[in-house]
DNA sequence: AGAGCAATGCGACAAAAATCACATCATCGA
DNA sequence: TCGATGATGTGATTTTTGTCGCATTGCTCT
């Protein structure tokens, strides 16, 4: 319990409320578990909870009718997903899935609603969060837009290389193409070019960044 | 003055005040005319201002450093852009430019501060605004990532027929293209491959949409 | 340890899209 | 009305990306 009221001061939601506040908000909350590989909400569900990350990843994308999948985000812990669909109260645009074994708090939506309105100092941390999407996904569609397969798998690289924290999941070559939005054989060859260059190395099943500078220099490039 | 009021009125942020409440607002308005082809905010200037319009058409677009253009989206009356520069007080994500004579009612990101602590009804107005342009953007990126340029025009036609209101300006194959994602000569290609299919027309300089059922078709198939 | 499944590696091709190079058509001012 | 400029039409060619098919490798769970 006190372990989710840490977590709650330090989160975009929440971070400027009083402890008493917290503590408040703290009640409204339920815990909830998923295993690895399984669907936490389905893209059109209601957008019944928001959800923060607690600990684990999850990949937030959308699937086609042929089946390919786009990943927008991969949340981490200390963020939230299916805002959007608890905010305007319309269907979820996208299905959300644990990418590894995933803890998560839930806020109802109308406790949600009921906190927005008892706690005004929220509002601007949800304006901040939903700008922040925005943002992202502007980037998102500039790179989708403007750079090749090979710039936008540079990006992810860049992105994702584990921090030591181990909260990033190692990504497979799948995962990468659905970030970038292309095949997972095109990911391959773009990584066999990248290590060809020297700008990584591939060490006993693990990707290591050899030459960071030019690796960002891939990332921000066009072509 | 009327005008404005009634602007308001029946604006996504301002639809639920009062009408003392729209006049108070109303006096902090300016207003702001530009020509064709002008800009009206770049990418990365402080966002100083909201901007709605009240007549014409503004593009917002991304773009990169080969002089390529990616249009977000086309801001018809009664829509605002900049929000999101405005609510989190970074640099504007994006670029805008009027697509025809725009006459714009401005709110100084100052005021709209103040607006939304004097006026706390408006806040959840802001917050369907910002789902709503995710929700556009969820749709862009899930087009980019999945749909073939052909189909993305199809959608476009959809869209921006004309719906009588004259509103919607004529797009050249040019704008058609930065909405798209591709390049100028595609678009012409593709729109002659939609002519020999007989779902479009053209008549002396004018495009008409032939067959609207297939259209759509096309608009939401995936290949 | 080994079966089974997921993740990779990779060659060969097909398809879509981008690029280049011009010719032609419209439109809008002077 | 005549240019000038912007918008289009179109072929040829190159790049990039997508797809198929299959062999390997590596990991996980008994």
């Amino acid at each position: 319990m006190t372990q989710l009221r840490e977590y709650l001061q330090a989160s975009s939601y929440f971070a400027n409320l009083s402890p008493s506040e917290i503590d408040s908000v703290s009640r409204l909350i339920f815990e909830k578990s998923f295993a690895k590989g399984e669907i936490i909400t389905w893209e059109g569900d209601p957008g019944d909870a928001l959800y923060l990350v607690a600990s684990g990843a999850v990949k937030c994308f959308k699937t086609s009718e042929e089946g390919k999948e786009q990943i927008l985000q991969i949340i981490l812990p200390g963020n939230s997903f299916n805002d959007v669909a608890v905010f305007d109260g319309g269907p979820s645009p996208t299905s959300a899935e644990a990418m590894s074994l995933v803890s998560l708090y839930g806020i109802a939506r109308r406790d949600m609603e009921r906190i927005l309105n008892d706690y005004p100092k929220v509002v601007p941390n949800v304006v901040k969060v939903l700008t922040a999407r925005i943002r992202h996904l502007l980037e998102l569609v500039e790179d989708l837009s403007f750079r090749h397969v090979i710039n936008r798998i540079a990006r992810v690289l860049m992105e994702y290389a584990s921090d030591g924290t181990g909260s990033k999941p190692k990504l497979t070559q799948q995962e990468m193409a659905a970030m970038t939005g292309t095949a997972r054989e095109v990911v391959g060859r773009s990584l066999k070019t990248l290590q060809e260059e020297g700008v990584i190395r591939m060490e006993r099943n693990r990707l290591v960044i050899a030459d960071k500078d030019s690796l960002q220099q891939m990332a921000s490039s066009i072509s």
